[in-house]
RNA sequence: GGCGGCAUAGCCAAGUGGCUAAGGCAGCGGUCUGCAAAACCGUUAUUCCCCGGUUCAAGUCCGGGUGCCGCCUCCA
């Protein structure tokens, strides 16, 4: 069965053949960067994260790129009100992008170029174009001229007089046409500027990717992506340059995500409606945010409020629950229900798992189809576990649980010990309560004296006390534990 | 105004024309338990936004309507 990806530029999902077999050329827009990132932002890093994952999983030699833009309006604004370079508010704000990655278990791209890096190939990408007729110089600036490229406008589906008619283009003087796009911008006073052809200038924002994406993957590649709101301007003016100077395709399939809403709208800087990933990460732990933007597929909008991640965290409860039960089992070489009859039945669905997880993925990636598929194997492990009636052989759960890890790892879940995840669950959910660890622990010991002395009233007086905060209290032969709600 | 997308249970959400419409959360009943929790079992969509059409067969395709959203300006 050969993967099928949506592809943007046809609407539709087609195979997924790559350029060079067995290898992937990848290139993702990465973030401007001049401020923190926010949920926005980490899940187009999540979901290219998963698809560069599950490429690689599918054997897949995938070089992946991903660019910074360092060199920009918003980020010269910035430096000009905090009286500081423009390479300082960049290298700051890539470090910080960057912890942002780590702490969402997002690998490392395979290269991670910045615009700056890379002002000759860009003056030279102009230069072919002028040379080409598809680009001309006025006053210091250099501008594309939409009309010599007769294809501009095939990967969002408008044509020409669309966009005019609608108009809602800045006025320029200098532009032949209002829908041209600056590919060199003249520098004003205080601006950054590069010797240039054309004078002193910088470049316009499209061009460091057609310039990036040759350079690190070559003229054609397989795979372009980015959040939806790339698709126009961005990169069709990309497709522009590279086409419009090679005469060759430049992206083969065009993937792009959708929106991270707050309360139907999108979430955005200039609404201010935004969450930055430290912000969200300090409150909940990182698989949680990805499993909530997981459960939905990449192109739809996903819907971002507390209630919505707190359903994510009680998914992730149930897998580590059951992920930790699995560790805590005792040997197969203890086990006494090897071979029975009923086994088969449950451990086949068990053992189907991988089967059904590549079969969702390589629909478009629909990592909620997989998930889904994950949920009613830990349904059949619990049951298996609870009930004599459907036992299941320690082999087969043992082979589960590496699947379970193992589907995990494509999707970025699952790499916490669950102990570990679900102590470090509770002390934070304690502590975002306000409530005392130690206090906790204190009416846990009280409680237990009381039950040992059979005073059943005390102990849910204890019990119930707790309830009330959250605390959640369950008693085994042993020992009492506790969750939070 | 132009272009595009979405509408599935109380909420979130998958669904590639054809067996009983995944899965999660919440709720209810039960098993287990000193009482609970977790887990398990059962239950929760005979209008899949509305109207028409194509088809032996439509949540799934086509046309119209309604509502929401996005892009057309920086934006993941």
């Amino acid at each position: 069965m050969p993967l099928r990806i949506f592809n943007t530029q046809t609407r539709k999902k087609e195979e997924f053949h790559p350029l060079k077999e067995g290898m992937a050329g990848v290139y993702v827009c990465g973030i401007t960067a001049y401020d923190v990132c926010h949920v926005g932002h980490a899940r187009s890093a999540v979901v290219f994260d998963v698809i560069t994952r599950y490429l690689r999983y599918r054997g897949c030699e995938v070089t992946y790129v991903k660019n910074f833009t360092d060199v920009d309006d918003k980020i010269i604004e910035r430096a000009r009100r905090e009286k500081a370079g423009i390479d300082a508010i960049a290298e700051r704000y890539i470090r910080e992008h960057d912890e942002d990655m780590e702490a969402l278990g997002v690998a490392r791209p395979t290269v991670a170029p910045r615009a700056t890096e890379h002002i000759d190939g860009m003056i030279r990408l102009i230069e072919v174009l002028i040379a080409k007729g598809l680009a001309y110089a006025a006053d210091g600036d250099v501008f594309y001229t939409v009309e010599k490229f007769p294809e501009y406008g095939k990967l969002s589906g408008r044509g020409l007089e669309d966009m005019l008619a609608g108009a809602r283009v800045d006025v320029n003087e200098k532009k032949r046409n209002p829908l041209d796009f600056a590919l060199w911008k003249a520098s004003r006073e205080g601006e950054p500027w590069w010797e240039s052809p054309w004078g002193r200038g910088r470049p316009g924002w499209h061009l460091e990717c057609s310039v990036m994406s040759q350079r690190y993957l070559g003229e054609t590649f397989d795979i372009h992506g980015g959040g939806e709101d790339l698709i126009f301007p961005h990169h069709e003016n990309e497709i522009a340059q590279s086409e419009g100077a090679t005469g060759k395709p430049l992206a083969r399939y065009w993937v792009h995500n959708g929106f991270v809403r707050v309360n139907s709208e999108k979430m955005s800087k200039s609404l201010g409606n935004f969450f930055t990933i430290r912000d969200i990460l300090s409150q909940f732990h990182p698989e949680v945010l990805r499993l909530f933007m997981l459960q939905s597929h990449y192109r739809s909008p996903v819907d971002f409020s507390d209630a919505a991640l707190s359903e994510a965290r009680q998914g992730m409860s149930r897998f580590y629950s059951t992920l930790k039960t699995l560790k805590d089992l005792p040997g197969p070489e203890t086990d006494a229900s090897a071979g029975l009859a009923e086994d088969r039945e449950p451990a086949g669905q068990i053992q189907a798992l991988r089967e059904r997880f590549l079969e969702a993925m390589d629909d478009d990636f629909n990592t909620a189809r997989a998930i889904g598929h994950l949920f009613e194997t830990v349904r059949l492990i619990n049951a298996s576990l609870a009930g004599k009636k459907r036992a299941v052989s320690r082999a087969v759960l043992s082979q589960a649980e590496e699947t379970i890890r193992e589907i995990g790892a494509v999707l970025g879940l699952f790499r916490e010990e669950a102990d570990a995840y679900l102590r470090l669950d509770r002390e934070r959910e304690a502590a975002k309560r306000g409530l005392s660890v130690e206090r906790i622990e204190r009416l846990i010991a009280e409680r237990r004296a009381a039950r040992d002395a059979k005073a059943w009233q005390r102990a849910d007086e204890i019990r119930k006390d707790l309830a009330s905060q959250g605390v959640i209290l369950s008693d085994t032969h042993t020992a009492t534990t506790w969750a939070i709600a």
